[in-house]
RNA sequence: AAGACGGGCCGGGUUGCCGCUGGUUUAAACCAGAGGAAAGUCCGGGCUCCGCAGGGGAUGAUGCCGGGUAACUCCCGGGCGCUAUUUCGGUUUGUACCGAGACAGUGACAGCCAGUGCCGCAGAAAAUAUACCGCCAUUUAAAUAUGGUAAGGGUGAAAUGGUGAGGUAAGAGCUCACCGGGCCGACCGGUAACGGCGGUUGCAAGGUAAACCUCAUCAGGAGCAAGGUUAAGCAGCGGAUAGGUUCCCCGCCUGUUAUCCGCGGGUAAAUCGCUGAUGAUUUUUCCGGUAACGGGAAAACCAGAUAGAUGGUAACCGUAAACAGAACUCGGCUUACAGGCCCGUCUUUUUU
RNA sequence: GGCGCCGUACCCAAGCGGUUAAGGGAGUGGAUUGCAAAUCCAUGAUUCAGCGGUUCGAGUCCGCUCGGCGCCU
């Protein structure tokens, strides 16, 4: 599987953001960041990184998006497929390596993860 | 060499792997891919629309002079004022004061001789004229009273030019010398602001226009969520005769199969604008100009997203990098900024 | 992205350039009460969001910065 994030695999349309918000099958949230989900009709995932209004300036913003799409591309081969997933961050001074972990314990959480792996 | 101040420039680099956006394109592959402030949105343009932009008013902005520019509250050059430093000259016992010059910084720098308003407290008196203490004269034994007086004290941010001499009962531009003002000049220099020179005037009147205001100049309004096209979807009802030019009036334009207003209903998607390009464009260079800038030549085309593209990781250099992310676009201003480089001025130390 | 509005004590707020910045609620202390409530009395702005300017003097006038809020299709 290509490590790839394309726009297919992206959730774009404020409708989208409503439906997963409003239907949310899967939740979980650990200190700084929070996973909302919900089971969709493709074969593939969906995936999306917002943040919280008050989060820093443009670029903590655009930074905190990079890194959170960055761990999600080389996590997604681990995840079932049919989800739409978005991932709400919240203010603080984090890393790749912080952030990878709030990830992989947002998706032990969520109870999304592979059971073999 | 170090430090301070002022001005200008740079704003991590190279390679591999995994990814993102755009272009060429069958695909693959290749190429390109955030800033000096992209920011604040404080000014000024381009561009688009408003059934046209005409006049007057209101409102707002600007405000020494000349130039630059598409335009400007910007930039360049000059003038004047103020402040600090310093030099020279004069006065004085003297800290000091006055005048002239140099260099640096700085100034929303038109007009309170059009009119109006305001100047609390303190002070005798605050813009009108005026005597609290004091001084002098007359009166009285004295107290006191009357008059003269702005030199001294005191108040204040500000008190009717300053210093010295004469003069006087005491004083006062009352008189004189020097300095500072005001006014005039058909004079000289300068495009001008202004400066110089000469004459004249004892100088009856302060500040505030980032107070109203006056004068001059400039502004139609809204803003790419402007605006155009396509697709999907829905349900009409009530009211007005006028509506439009986005503050008012005139004028102008449209109109009764019309237009507008209110309530209600529907949509929340694509595409053009939008950047692959001919532009107040970028780089290099020549010429003119003190400079801002203008003119020419050659080469180049250099982000274009729409949940919104530059990241992660490994290695090396390294302070294992500050402020910070284009959203139609350009010129400025302002604000933020680690570290480094260059130029100029001043100070200190060392060497010759 | 664009356009506009606001900031005065813990909260709501008034404030013509001129003492020591109104008022209401809440709080605190006291009085009252057997104890409370209600009532009465007293009480607080070291810097009017911050910085700079104009002025003799700024909460007020002007500029910049910060923070908060609203609108657009």
């Amino acid at each position: 599987m290509r490590k790839s994030l394309t726009s297919a695999e992206r959730l774009k349309s404020k409708a989208d953001f409503a439906l997963v918000f409003n239907n949310a099958g899967v939740k979980s949230a650990c200190r700084g960041a929070k996973l909302v989900a919900r089971k969709n009709s493709f074969e593939i995932n969906r995936f999306a990184v917002t943040l919280v209004r008050k989060f820093g300036n443009a670029v903590q913003r655009n930074y905190a998006r990079r890194v959170l799409k960055e761990i999600y591309r080389n996590t997604k081969q681990d995840l079932p497929t049919g989800y739409d997933i978005i991932v709400v961050l919240y203010s603080g001074d984090y890393n790749y390596h912080e952030r990878e972990q709030q990830f992989t314990k947002l998706i032990r959480r969520a109870g999304i993860a592979k059971t073999d792996s």
